[in-house]
RNA sequence: GGUCCCGUAGCUCAGCUGGAUAGAGCGUUUGCCUCCUAAGCAAAUGGUCGUGCGUUCGAAUCGCAUCGGGAUCGCCA
């Protein structure tokens, strides 16, 4: 355990207290708002309260009746709170100490007792990953990081949705292009995200077609099934126009009409090439895309025709491919890969629902199946236990089709996911849409009498990410994937750069690792439970956001260092005799920095147990901001005397320790120089 | 309509196990490189913490109500 100043104080004053007075409640410490005051504080109200003593005679009591240690230098009483300094040098001697005798300052086995695994990304492979799930990729990452800085040994997995229906449309156009020989010019992820656009319109098409044919319209002959024309266009609007109001299905369709019609016109506009060759191409090969499309999704999910499953999975591992490369470019990396498919094949998932058939918790309409959440909330008392008030509404896990949908993979999947890695907690990083599928796995589990497993996996949720103005759409080809960003980025901070003297080479280097971090602390400083507006504009600038900042202190402290010899300054000498001697604070910047390193280990540590990754990223900022703020005020190879340099020069070499430990829990990478 | 999340400075956000005068960055204005990297520092500007009521010695923080924004609620994942 870490033993803090802050914290031995606090065991002080609260041991007193519970043997002199036998209080009950705990102590409560805070920073008192001016460094006049002092450096810790304790509201004495609501323990006076408890005790029935006015707080200023509480405080007088502990003042004169309690000897306090030499690194409190000064104690008072002020309006109810009892103020304590420390003694700088006493104070600043022992955290230098704790710092330097760690490997990794800050690292500890909080958590060594757990085995935990961390799903994040899990992105369908139906395009690039964009800033929306990218999200989720860089809070996953973080908190897997963080686990295993604490001790925890860390499993993270990516779950390959390979088996939506949406992947169907994919792979039929993938597969007609690739018979005509096209050369593919650019990332493959982006590249399938073109395919599926197109793919997924052209179906949309079909059954929007089909459905106005089944109201009445007829489609002109000689007409692709699968795109808008002209006539289509005005016959579809007038026959939609003339429709009696009474008609149920008018609005929704007109609604759909309107949105295909845009679609249309949205994808030629960005995607000309693509998809206007897939739209000829499926229209003289394909008689019918959606018959094909159920067709090739019910093969891939029996896995016995070889070579639908070979086509799934070439398409599936190119998207996969192009994630992992764009995860890379951020320092994320996956310990496993768990396809869904797979879970399909190994012919659990129908015994599975028999189990809950059984036990009658699915309810059934028509051909489809419902699980009943609710129900098994309430009689497996998952209500009770989560303090869960209102009714929960039923799941559909299987179609009308008699299809299996996603969440019956995913119990499956969890099921068997915790003994993968023999794991004790599980956190699956998925976005907030997805809080009634994951509250539904969690309950089928109870009901299937995994009530344990059930009770280790969590959902850690994050808001989507919306762009200005606008949201993010998969099937419009409308998103901004991380790659652009990181290109955009690279491009703005090589302006600041080519100012200085660095080789093309090193310049290159450097703005990839700026860039990279940038980006990544951008997304990863904010609430994760914020929706976020995204200006791209904003995630670019290299003045708006802080992950150069903090590279740029890292930088710095290092070049310090780098010139000490200059000034026939040996470190490792001044760093040797920091356990005999005593260290000097002379300036307010100092302190204050001090004061925030020693708050590093339990940051972490709170940040871990209170799932908040964001909460590193902002301790970080304030770090790297108290540091320039020491740089600018405290010159340490030109202090004024031999002491204060010393101690200064051991500054530095803790705040590298801090920063280094703290960019290896974000995975940002260092720079020696920028 | 039910459920969940969010409303803090012109913009983007911290702060929320209740604590003293609510903090950053961007923006606007002004200083600081003969001195360890100016991607920095210092200063000015800017807020009835959506609104109301309640609990409390004390509320941005807790409770209730209300308004506004977002997500989700039977065949997509």
């Amino acid at each position: 355990m870490i033993s803090r100043p802050y914290d031995e104080i606090k065991h002080l004053i609260e041991n007193y207290l519970k043997k002199e007075f036998s209080l009950k409640s705990d102590l409560i410490w805070s920073k008192p708002p001016s460094a006049e005051l002092g450096d810790i504080s304790f509201p004495l109200f609501n323990i006076a309260k408890e005790l029935k003593i006015k707080p200023d005679e509480l405080g007088e009591k502990i003042i004169s009746e309690i000897s306090f240690p030499d690194i409190i230098e000064k104690v008072s009483l002020q309006g109810g709170f009892l103020n304590l300094a420390f003694n700088r040098s006493i104070f600043v001697t022992q955290v230098f100490q704790t710092i330097l005798e760690q490997t990794k300052y800050g690292q500890n086995s909080t958590m060594s007792s757990e085995r935990i695994i961390v799903e994040h990304t899990s992105s369908n492979p139906t395009g690039p990953l964009h800033i929306g799930n990218f999200r989720g990729s860089v809070l996953g990452d973080v908190l897997g990081r963080l686990f295993s800085f604490l001790g925890a040994a860390v499993n993270v997995r990516y779950y390959v949705n390979d088996l939506g229906r949406q992947i169907a449309p994919l792979v039929i156009g993938y597969f007609l292009l690739k018979e005509t020989k096209l050369k593919i010019k650019e990332k493959g992820d982006l590249w399938l995200g073109k395919v599926y656009a197109s793919m997924y319109t052209f179906l949309e098409i079909q059954q929007l077609k089909q459905k106005l044919d089944l109201l009445g319209w007829k489609s002109q002959d000689g007409v692709s099934l699968y795109s808008l024309d002209e006539t289509d266009l005005k016959t579809m609007q007038d026959f939609l126009n003339n429709l009696p109001k009474e008609n149920k299905e008018k609005d929704n369709t007109y609604k759909w009409y309107s949105k295909l019609a845009r679609v249309q016109s949205l994808l030629i506009e960005r995607i000309p090439e693509v998809y206007e060759k897939l739209n000829s191409l499926t229209s003289s090969r394909i008689d019918d895309l959606e018959s094909m499309t159920n067709q090739y999704v019910k093969s891939y999910q029996e896995g016995k025709d070889k070579l639908i499953v070979e086509k799934f999975r070439e398409v599936t591992k190119m998207a996969l491919e192009g994630h992992v490369e764009t995860l890379n470019l951020f320092e994320i990396y996956h310990d496993d890969f768990d396809w869904e498919s797979d879970v399909a094949w190994s012919g659990e998932v129908q015994p599975m629902l028999d189990k809950l058939e059984d036990k009658n918790y699915l309810r059934h309409d028509g051909k489809a199946r419902l699980l009943k959440n609710d129900t098994i909330a309430e009689e497996l008392g998952y209500k009770t236990k989560y303090s869960i008030s209102y009714e929960i509404p039923d799941s559909i896990i299987v179609n009308s089709e008699g299809i299996t949908l996603y969440p019956c993979r995913d119990i499956v999947y969890h099921l068997h996911k915790l003994e993968k890695f023999n794991a004790s907690l599980c956190y699956n990083v998925i976005a907030k849409m997805q809080q009634l599928p994951q509250l539904a796995v969690r309950l089928a589990l109870y009901g299937l009498g995994s009530t344990d497993s059930a009770d280790r996996i969590h959902h850690f949720d994050y808001e989507y990410v919306s762009l200005i103005g606008r949201k993010m759409a998969g099937r419009e080809f409308d998103y901004v994937t991380p790659d652009e960003l990181f290109v955009l980025a690279q491009e703005e901070i090589k302006t600041i750069i080519e100012e200085r003297n660095y080789s093309e080479e090193e310049q290159q280097k450097i703005a990839q690792k700026i860039a990279a971090s940038s980006i990544k602390y951008h997304i990863l400083k904010m609430d994760p439970q914020k929706s976020v507006s995204f200006d791209v504009k904003k995630a670019v600038d290299p003045n708006e956001n802080s992950g150069a900042f903090l590279q740029y202190s890292y930088a710095r402290a290092l070049s310090i260092l780098s010139r000490s010899s200059k000034h026939d300054i040996d470190v490792q000498k001044i760093l040797e005799s920091t356990k005999k001697e005593k260290q000097i604070i002379e300036k307010q910047a100092e302190w204050e920095l001090v004061k925030l390193m020693e708050e590093l280990p339990s940051i972490l540590i709170k940040g871990a147990k209170s799932l908040r990754p964001d909460s590193v990223a902002n301790f970080t900022y304030s770090l790297a901001s108290a540091f320039h703020k020491f740089y600018d005020a405290c010159p340490v190879l030109k202090a004024e005397n031999p002491e204060l340099i010393k101690s200064r020069v051991i500054m530095v070499v803790s705040i590298i320790k801090c920063l280094e430990s703290l960019f290896e829990v974000m995975g940002i990478k260092s720079l020696e120089k920028m």
